[in-house]
DNA sequence: TTGACAATTGAGCAGTTGTTCAACTATAAT
DNA sequence: ATTATAGTTGAACAACTGCTCAATTGTCAA
C-alpha cells in the first residue's frame, strides 16, 4: 500500500500516501491548533502559573502578589500583562491598588482540572 | 485592615498582611504548580501541538509526519523526543519505520478538551 | 502642588528553545 | 558485504522570552 514519491515538502522519498491523504482531510484546522499552542504558551511559564494559582484562592493587588511570590512588582506586572492580554485575569482599581482575579469560572475550571491531572498521574 | 511593613521578599512597603497570610496557607503546593507549567510547556509549541493533532487522527511514521507538516524528519524527530519524554506519545518499530501514536486515552481527552475550549471562546 | 507609593512600561541582557546541518545508527534488500 | 532509506542525535546558530533597571503614570494625602 506504500507509494514511493519524492515530496518537496520534506526530505522523504517514501510515504504512505493513503495515510497522509486521510490525515490531511480529517485533521483539525491549522488555525485552531496554532491558537491552542498559543493558549498553552501563556500557562507554560511557572511565574504566570503561580500567579494563577494564587488568584485561584483570593483577589490580590500587585504588591501582595509580589510578596507572596517573592518577586519584584515589575516582574509580576509584566506577567500580569501577558495574562491580561490572554484574557485569563481581570482587574479593578481601588485607590492606589489594582486588584487582580481570575477572569471567569471557565478559567478557574481549566486551572483546577490541570492541577487534578498533575496530582493523579504517577 | 492594611498593615504597613517592609518585606525583604519584594520591593513593597505596604501589603495586606491578612490576605497574604491566608493565600500562603491555602494555595496549591509549589511543586504541583511547577509541574503543571512544565506540562503545559510541552504543548505550548506549535510544531508539537500539530504533531499531536495529526496523531489524534491516525498512527503515523516519522516520514509521514514530516510530509504532513512540511518539515524535515530531523526537526520532527527532535520534537517527537520531547513528546516521548513527556509521555504524551508512544511508538512501535515496524521494519525501517517507527510509528507514533498518542500515549493513551487520557492524552487524547486533554487534547480534544483543549480544542473544544478554543472553538467555544470568542 | 508637592511628596509618597502603587503600578506600568520600554530597553537591554541573559538564559532558553527550535531548526538546521552533518554524522551516525538501524533495518532491509540486492 | 554493500547499498539505500528511516530515524536519531549533538552542536551551533538564530529567535524568543523573562527579569532587571530606570523612567513614567496614576492616585491619594498633607
Amino acid at each position: 500500500m506504500d507509494i514511493h514519491l519524492h515530496s518537496e515538502m520534506c526530505d522523504c522519498d517514501m510515504v504512505h500516501a493513503d495515510v497522509v491523504a486521510h490525515v490531511k482531510e480529517v485533521m483539525e484546522d491549522t488555525e485552531v491548533v496554532y491558537a491552542l499552542s498559543d493558549f498553552f504558551k501563556v500557562m507554560s511559564d511557572s511565574t504566570r502559573m503561580r500567579i494563577m494559582a494564587v488568584l485561584d484562592s483570593d483577589e490580590l493587588c500587585v504588591c501582595d502578589l509580589a510578596e507572596v511570590l517573592g518577586m519584584t512588582k515589575s516582574a509580576v506586572s509584566h506577567q500580569l500583562k501577558v495574562l491580561k492580554d490572554a484574557q485569563l485575569v481581570k482587574f479593578r482599581r481601588e485607590g492606589k491598588n489594582v486588584f487582580y482575579t481570575l477572569k471567569d469560572h471557565h478559567v478557574k475550571t481549566i486551572l483546577e482540572m490541570g492541577i487534578e491531572h498533575i496530582k493523579e498521574r504517577d
